[in-house]
DNA sequence: TATATACATGAGCATGTGTTCATATATTGA
DNA sequence: TCAATATATGAACACATGCTCATGTATATA
């Protein structure tokens, strides 16, 4: 029995015309991820190297709270990580392929 | 007198560390709208070509309504325009960079 | 002109999101 | 052990988001 196109499509090539539930979450997820003013500025700050929570609270004019929610946010996706030193947590990305994607953003938003 | 390390960067470098409001702005958007379910599916089914309202409400079992709220989410950013043909609008992409940016991370998540 | 078709739009609702405030936890040093 | 510092966490709140339902508008055709 032939196979149907659209199950042809799925098999064999990578410009799928239908997205199966979990990779539509994991891009919409991403997406969102990139999508908040706050955490762009935080990932943006993080790709010049490594910055403690105050740091980037300081540097950037946020809270210590509001900075720690959003990394535990971006953490949870693995967009960062960190190392401890004393009471100091450093965080740094951890996902090259998403932060070229806002790169790739903030460079084409620029250019108007 | 010589400039601060800041001002040079931001004059003279693409790799800015300081954003301003209105890129902050445009970025979020962006993000934004790749950052939903049913957005990502009606940009991913007009990679295949222009497709009409009711065609794409019916291939992606979702409601005419929520189908044209999307379409005009869409087209206020510039992201899908539209042709007209009797009573049928005819929407496709209208921003190849962002469609990239979409491409791009389906292509990874698809990749594990 | 009246009806049908294709799409747009606004209100209302349930749910999600990002912040602040207060407080908890963990580490360091006296 | 006690106080100080660095960060995490949970509750609560205001606001945003995406859907449905009802209805409006535009175009074509009888």
């Amino acid at each position: 029995m032939m196979m149907e196109e659209q199950e042809r499509e799925q098999l064999f090539t990578e410009d799928t015309e239908h997205l199966d539930e979990e990779t539509l979450f994991v891009v919409s997820q991403t997406f969102k991820a990139l999508s908040d003013p706050t955490r762009i500025r935080i990932l943006n700050l993080l790709c010049t190297g490594e910055h403690s929570v105050n740091d980037i609270a300081e540097t950037l004019n946020l809270s210590q709270s509001s900075v720690s929610h959003q990394l535990r946010f971006l953490k949870n996706l693995r967009l960062v990580k960190y190392r401890r030193a004393g009471r100091t947590l450093y965080y740094s990305e951890d996902d090259e392929h998403v932060m070229n994607l806002l790169k790739q953003a903030i460079k084409h938003a620029l250019h108007h």
